[in-house]
DNA sequence: TCCTTAGTGAGAATGATTCTCAGATGCACG
DNA sequence: CGTGCATCTGAGAATCATTCTCACTAAGGA
């Protein structure tokens, strides 16, 4: 079905999974995965999925998301409710994450850990070796809807 | 037990908890925060502050850690196990944490979110209500006992 | 001192996530 | 193309951090 639509090094559905194993569920979850767009939670995705290919445990979901973060293709943005929120990751450079909390979508933002904060914890004694960074705000949409709801 | 020791402007043992109620419970918990010095679950205060006062629910210690999370005493720096980490916060000017992943001990770090992430995320058609930055790294000594190891 | 109400402890409940297990199936290799 | 086997799957049980319920106690303002 993907024949002629795409060059080679544009992958269709499929390679949000790493090196590992392609399923049918698999494929039907990262499907899920590009049509929710913005942040989920597992369970979100489950229903997602679920309502398109029917049959798909949990766990199954569960399993791929877990795949999908280690091959770096998801990533978690924060919580909701006691649930991990995921979006789709660009992947590439390293960057960071802006989430809408009216709608979910997620915007790549440049990583703001520069040389003189590591300096700085540097002379505090600390090598750093990894970090957290996430943003949260409105995007324009919601921004505008909760203004004229005053 | 305190009446000359501090300056008025020096709370002794309590006030992490901004304007709630003082029990004995929450005494003996503030203690056990400031004596483990670093970040820690809440399975870990009630461990440490059932060391010195028995009969203290870890319910209860749950509902302390929320207070001062409340009050702005207590900073969520990650997790382990899947359990929260917590970590006293020295309050005042907005900052960060750094966290060293060998013994816990937490510095604070100055914000790394400055205007020009904000307004490109502005250009993004975003607006920015919120953001979580949290360091991980190795203190001097653990840093040392890592090298000695190779 | 009294009263109101927030805080407490024990244990049950909740709920997200992980695990177990027997069966199915990708896919590397010949 | 087969075959073999490691990986994946679905159902349900299990785990376990955290929250809730409830009867009771005790801050602390009046
Ligand atoms: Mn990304
Ligand atoms: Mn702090
Ligand atoms: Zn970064
Ligand atoms: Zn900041």
């Amino acid at each position: 079905m993907s024949e002629h639509h795409h060059p080679v090094s544009a992958p269709c559905a499929g390679d949000l999974f790493g090196g590992s194993r392609l399923s049918a569920a698999r494929r039907a979850i990262a499907e899920a995965v590009r049509s929710l767009g913005g942040a989920f939670t597992a369970e979100e995705l489950h229903a997602a999925v679920s309502a398109t290919h029917a049959g798909i445990g949990v766990a199954t979901v569960y399993r791929a998301v877990a795949a999908m973060s280690a091959a770096g293709a998801l990533a978690p943005v924060g919580s909701r409710d006691g649930s991990t929120l995921y979006a789709l990751c660009a992947g590439g450079d390293h960057h960071h994450h802006l989430v809408c909390t009216g709608c979910g979508t997620v915007v790549g933002i440049e990583c703001p850990v520069d040389g003189s904060l590591l300096s700085s914890a540097k002379s505090a004694g600390y090598t750093v070796t990894a970090h957290e960074v996430t943003l949260y705000g409105l995007c324009a949409a919601c921004a505008a809807c909760a203004a004229e709801r005053d």
